[in-house]
DNA sequence: TGGGCCGTCCTATCGTCCTAGGACAGTCGA
DNA sequence: TCGACTGTCCTAGGACGATAGGACGGCCCA
């Protein structure tokens, strides 16, 4: 694994691009794909390969140096800190925990009832498959 | 059922407050709480109630007008229309589905398995324990 | 040593959204 | 008819984030 990392931002999504570029680069981490040590492109690299201003990328990478996710070395580059798989897989599983409390509040509020939950959840989980009988979960 | 609604907005939140008003307005319908006929909270009341600017209460009513989710009569007030419930739950559908699609894109572009995705579904399902995702027990 | 790349910082500008306050006409009941 | 309500519309302003462009010093290598 190491320095496969590709980063897509929708200029028109409800969060703003660097929040959207900070998310990729936390879930890179904690999946793997980033290791510790590895190099992320430049400012000036990623600027023009997600179609952001320069300053956009600058802002994130300051942010994640901040948490600790980050190691920046003016002149050099920015690298993925020795701490971060654990920064990233702590702030990945609250973060998804609340987005899907939210959406199971929101569902329920909306008069669905734990049956229906559960059947949007496994065609979710299986979008494009069907659901085999006896399958093993 | 019918006038028993109670809108809730975070203005911190990450999504506008007009977004919040008309998703809960949405969903309420969907869940049978307003039916086809009901009033709705006047702007300068419902802006009270919620904090926020009359305009943007007016903004959200006019919006669902334009849906055709709510009947707008000058100088009367808002009120649920007749094909509301329809609009609404296939509204509902289409974003809870799409949510959660995208959670669990996420989810999986993080480094997490089916395995782990059912678990804390099945944990946001019943908040009761508390143990981090893939730890052993 | 010089050139090229690196992150950082600064100011200014733009767009979007909500806020603010006022003005207007329609509706209803006393 | 009058007054109190209703939704609608208008302009102005502020907060926030992204954009634009430039300038600075650090690092590496030919």
């Amino acid at each position: 694994m190491g320095q496969n990392l590709t980063i897509r931002v929708d200029p028109k999504g409800d969060r703003p691009p660097s929040e959207q570029i900070a998310a990729q680069v936390r879930f890179a981490i904690a999946a793997g794909v980033l290791e510790p040590g590895a190099r992320l492109p430049s400012v000036r690299q990623l600027a023009v390969e997600a179609l952001v201003n320069p300053n956009t990328v600058g802002k994130v990478w300051r942010d994640l140096e901040r948490e600790g996710v980050l190691e920046s070395r003016p002149g050099d580059g920015v690298f993925v800190a020795v701490a971060a798989p654990e920064l990233c897989k702590e702030a990945r599983d609250r973060e998804l925990t609340a987005r899907l409390g939210a959406w199971v509040n929101d569902a329920r509020s909306a008069g669905l009832e734990e049956r229906e939950l559960r059947e949007l959840f496994e065609r979710a989980l299986a979008p494009r498959r069907l659901r085999r009988v006896g399958e093993r979960s």
